[in-house]
DNA sequence: GGTCCGTTTTGCGCTATCGCAAATTGCCGG
DNA sequence: CCGGCAATTTGCGATAGCGCAAAACGGACC
């Protein structure tokens, strides 16, 4: 089998602290992947068989009703791992991964986590703190959704993807993977309907720039200010 | 010092999987301190000296933002941990915990805790399935609010409430702390006004028995019900 | 027993946002 | 080069829930 290279990972957050010959052990329990774009890494409830470090590509982890309706929960960028259901007592998955683009995968299966946790109790730490993060994280966007409008929170979306995933353009960001109105809607609790008409607006004053699920941050600032504004826009 | 008796916490969650001198050890570590009513036992903002658990009483965890607006995280029972910062990497307490009633807690200087976790791996993973746990709940927070009405996710987190600190009474379940509608609607992403109305309509209804900070479920199961239900209330 | 303060209730107009429907656009496959 | 489909835009009511204001209420403290 080919062996992962160590260098890609060896500076991620997981695995802070680590020797390059443990690495090299952790590294070895996980089978890589290729998953094409719009294909499924998991599904939610499916039974948890394996825990993922995402190497290329991004990552949607979506979260469904039983009436249907969904959230996205996160995307997931290349370094971050996901689908940690049974790292935090879970036996099936939680919510649905897909890959948005044609994204390549680390895939340690469920039962080498205890093994390697014993061995590794970083790892745990290392986790511990990741998931801590995220709690964080979903913390501030119950915060937002209780206390912002919706043109906030949307502005607020863009400038986390753009931060997480963007790439700079000689005239501004642009969020490196495919995404739609309805994927932003879904993040931040409105309907496509309404996350179409902020976004046209944005592109009238010239703030963005926007094309099928692509979005490009003209005026980073401007939308950062729009972001921390209260509801009244100022005098006329 | 005071030995803390060790029967009062072998089984929480925290401790799965400890031997009684182990338990007695990470015990030793911790100071026990009583916060009265409406006191703070830290606040945001603050450098995270210590990590709780909760013993006796009830605490209430808040977010604030910039601008003075603010959510409740979440209701701390007795059993539960809290104040947990430095274990997800923080130096600074990311919310507020007031004592919602007189409250009995154990607290570990921050300084202990790469100690104690290096020395009882466990810790950490228990610890890790805790604050999955709350990833978890905090998402399908997020979900419920994207997809839900008010009156929905009020009906969920007085059950949640009933579950997690419910007493039981012959005539129904009491939520057994101080809790205004204000607290509720900070829990439910509304305002109190909202709430207020809400509940006025289900009391006429004999759903619930209210009072100051108060509240009394008679019928769990029709608000049960009326949680799970969509928009529309049926015919007339 | 009286007073004061925090909590709760309730009325009423307002509006941000939804929901539906229809038109438009841009891309992909053949 | 030509459909055909998915994504996007946009118009137009409908309305859930907000925000303000004021009144009613209930305790706690003196």
């Amino acid at each position: 089998m080919a062996k992962v290279d160590t260098s890609l990972v060896a500076n991620l957050p997981l695995f802070a602290g680590f020797k390059p010959e443990e690495l090299d052990e952790i590294l070895r329990e996980a089978r890589s992947a290729r998953f094409p774009k719009n294909s499924a890494v998991f599904e939610q409830g499916e039974d948890a068989h394996s825990f993922f470090l995402l190497l290329h590509g991004h990552v949607r982890a979506a979260k469904t009703t039983p009436t249907g309706e969904q959230i996205v929960v996160r995307y997931v960028a290349p370094g971050e791992t996901f689908g940690l259901a049974m790292a935090i007592g879970l036996t099936q998955y939680p919510a649905t991964a897909t890959a948005v683009d044609d994204s390549v995968v680390l895939a340690w299966p469920t039962g080498t986590w205890p093994r390697l946790v014993q061995k590794f109790p970083a790892l745990a730490t290392n986790t511990l703190q990741t998931v801590g993060t995220r709690l964080q994280e979903t913390h501030t966007r119950v915060l937002e959704m209780s206390t912002q409008q919706v043109e906030q929170r949307v502005a607020h979306a863009l400038l986390r993807l753009a931060k997480q995933s963007g790439k700079k353009l000689d005239h501004g960001i642009e969020i490196d993977f495919p995404i739609s109105r309805q994927d932003i809607a879904q993040m931040t609790g409105t309907t496509l309907h309404t996350v179409s008409r902020i976004l046209s607006g944005w592109e009238q004053l010239g703030l963005i720039e926007g094309g099928r699920q692509r979005i490009i941050l003209r005026e980073p600032h401007k939308i950062f200010v729009l972001a921390e504004q209260s509801a009244g826009g100022g005098p006329a």
